[in-house]
DNA sequence: GAGATATGAATGAAAG
DNA sequence: CTTTCATTCATATCTC
């Protein structure tokens, strides 16, 4: 308190160099949180389709949900689900593509599954990758469970385990950022919905 | 910008009210959004931080269950898992690394993130790879399906201001950015003190 | 509402 | 570097 009351020369209120350091620590510890939380929520989430098949007369982006068809509900938060229609074709493909639909490939697929709902190629590439690994899986799984009788036993190298169990949070997934340079109200309208 | 350079009679740097107030608005957006963030986070995940902090020694592995399971010859989790803080001193070199980290680099920075957690030249490496390869796989899914009017997109790369121009505040970049290494774990792991 | 299962998505690692 | 594989996570749906 050295020199902050007499600023006589001027009548709107002022900071000391004191406080506006102050200030300036808070803004930047803050800041710089703000900006690892971004950072890390940025590489931990991804946001699905936005602009596919979109016509420019839809104006906002990602419709709320369309699902009332009558079908299933696709509950459209965040997680594409192939319509049944898309899923005949997908699993056609899978069938007679010989396994390894190539990039080029992925986006013929795409288009002509665009026809039949909202779809991108990364939908369609996550599909393909999931189809397969999950039919080697089950197969492995039946194949296994011939003669197996004396496998009880672990190899010394397996006993890595106990370490600690950090590192823990991944689970940023469900954090939407709708408008990265909007405030923090897009942020918090999360749905609350109370009851149905 | 006009007039806010006649608060002489005053040897000491002052605020005027106007740039005061700026401030303060700045720390009331950062305050909240940083708020929200951790908020929204805590009330996400369901399962407890499991690590209290982030102790240097904490390593990247953490096998939950252990491979009691004798079956599976090729068993349990040989995979590296990266802790936060080596994710974000990794997405801070690959951002400002112009992009090719020769091997002597590739070393170093391994050697740095040794200190946050068990990692490898070979995970470096890896992540290194994969990072530029969906990097630019995204982009270029983005890029073809974008038509136009995509501006509500913003390529995930390199968004990652918070507080700055845009929406609805003021523009408030005039705020010096110091040292970016406080971490967030403080504010993520609030409730260390409990125990199963 | 708590488990069990199915599946879309993310990602470390390796193959090509 | 590019593409593929394997593993894991998160969520949706179903059942009890």
């Amino acid at each position: 308190m050295e020199q902050e009351s007499q600023n006589g020369a001027y009548d709107g209120r002022v900071m000391t160099e004191e406080q506006m350091e102050t200030l300036r620590k808070q803004i930047a510890i803050y800041a710089v949180i703000c900006d690892q939380l971004v950072l890390l929520h940025n590489s931990l989430s991804y946001f699905p389709p936005l602009s596919s098949g979109m016509n420019p007369m839809d104006g906002g982006y990602f419709d709320p949900m369309v699902a009332s068809s009558s079908a299933h509900g696709m509950s459209t938060r965040h997680r594409w689900t192939p319509t049944s229609t898309q899923l005949q074709i997908l699993e056609n493909i899978y069938k007679e593509g010989s396994g390894t639909p190539n990039p080029r490939r992925i986006r013929e697929i795409t288009t002509e599954l665009s026809e039949h709902g909202q779809i991108t190629e990364k939908n369609v590439y996550n599909w393909f990758q999931n189809r397969r690994a999950r039919s080697k899986r089950k197969q492995a799984q039946t194949t296994t469970m011939t003669a197996q009788a004396d496998d009880t036993v672990v190899t010394a190298e397996d006993r890595r385990s106990c370490g600690d169990s950090g590192g823990g949070f991944e689970s940023y997934e469900h954090i939407l950022f709708p408008s990265p340079d909007l405030g923090i109200e897009h942020l918090l309208s999360r749905d609350k919905f109370m009851e149905s």
